[in-house]
DNA sequence: AGAAAAATATGAGATATCTCATATTATTGT
DNA sequence: ACAATAATATGAGATATCTCATATTTTTCT
């Protein structure tokens, strides 16, 4: 992780502008960080030093559980909040979060700024709408991966992330995302080729029946 | 339903003092109301008109899904807020809430109160905290509902609702919770009692060994 | 460029969980 | 008190999903 200086730091300011969100001048506080690819932003079991608001980038949010497995709770995309829960409770980091590209993050420090955020309407708004959001959609994955067999998930997964028809997602990064393990996931894969709805290339799968997939994904 | 009037209502607001949670005399807007057992709180597809404070009885959060089957997301006990993300996002009620035994909350109407709400920083405060507990809990509740079969979940699930030591859950809300068919449930009860961790009376279960059921739920 | 690590692939067998059918018992409303 | 409704119970068979083992290919690091 590195601490980007001026000029690189006003830029990533001036490109996400970030005020609208307090009611108090909130840029001099703030440091531009940049993770690499496969860094940890936050490791289980530490405090957090600062709240993230990613801007650029994609990182995943998951926890290892006791027996070892590991859930991939969400993605983590551009704009949003990182840190919030553990500012608010004042607890441990209890999931880790490990950059997939390189991540870009305005940084703001617990340390200076925790009583300015804790009192600021604007801010506060904010971050409820976050977080009610990010509830919603946290608990809409669970349930219906809980209702629905994998073959239907994975259809309405291969939709929303195929780019023109082409799906090119990690194996290894679904399954922990849909909750299945890896094998699983390929035997499904190969029922949907069988099926004629996608079709195995290279690197990816392209889509030949969107509409048979669409029905599947309901 | 029903409204309190005087002097019940003040007996409730005196019990329950909510004004802390806000920066302004609220109680002056707070109607009390009473749902007997089995009433909807809210149904899905409408807009609520009250933001709700649970502060008497048990009321359970579900969602129905397209293929019929029902998730209940939780089950909400004293002291709880119910519909505050409909208030945040402007959102149609996407979950039910249905009581469980009688309930008695404070309402607080939505058409007089919203603006001052959403600017009121302790309010503010108090809701984000709020839904960030929430957030963290039924996460929690998913992620170990993927990873770990029933038969732990169900160990942990009787140990933390025993009352001592004897266990009296309804068995169709719990395969709800649980996330598993009703018959399902039962086999596993089975297993428990096969195994000699549970014992099953007229309208319940005894646990005795306790020391494997701890184990069982790790 | 070569070694190490990560991701992909596939088989075989086990098990967790579901669906559907049906019967009995308890609870609730009138 | 009785009918209606909800909850409990159990069997049989299907299927969704997991574990483990092992091989190949691709990507990353030095």
């Amino acid at each position: 992780m590195q601490y980007l200086v001026e000029p690189l730091r006003n830029y990533y300011l001036t490109k996400y502008p970030i005020e609208t969100l307090f009611s108090f001048p909130i840029t001099p506080y703030i440091q531009v960080c940049q993770f690499e690819r496969g860094e940890f932003i936050f490791k289980e079991g530490s405090y957090p030093e600062y709240l993230y608001y990613l801007v650029e980038g994609k990182a995943k949010l998951y926890v290892t559980h006791e027996n070892g497995k590991v859930s991939l709770i969400n993605f983590l995309q551009a704009p949003t909040f990182m840190g919030e829960i553990e500012l608010l409770n004042e607890e441990r980091i209890s999931k880790a979060i490990q950059t997939v590209t390189k991540v870009t993050c305005l940084a703001i420090p617990i340390h200076t700024c925790k009583e300015k955020l804790l009192t600021d309407a604007t801010f506060l708004r904010q971050l409820c709408i976050f977080l009610s959001q990010k509830a919603t959609t946290i608990s809409a994955k669970y349930t219906e991966n809980q209702v629905y067999p994998l073959i239907n998930r994975l259809a309405a997964f291969i939709l929303v992330s195929a780019d023109h028809d082409f799906y090119k997602e990690k194996h290894t990064e679904v399954c922990e995302y849909l909750g299945v393990s890896y094998r699983h996931l390929l035997h499904v894969f190969a029922k949907l080729c069988e099926e004629g709805m996608i079709k195995k290339q290279s690197r990816g799968f392209m889509i030949v029946d969107r509409f048979r997939l669409q029905q599947l994904a309901k």
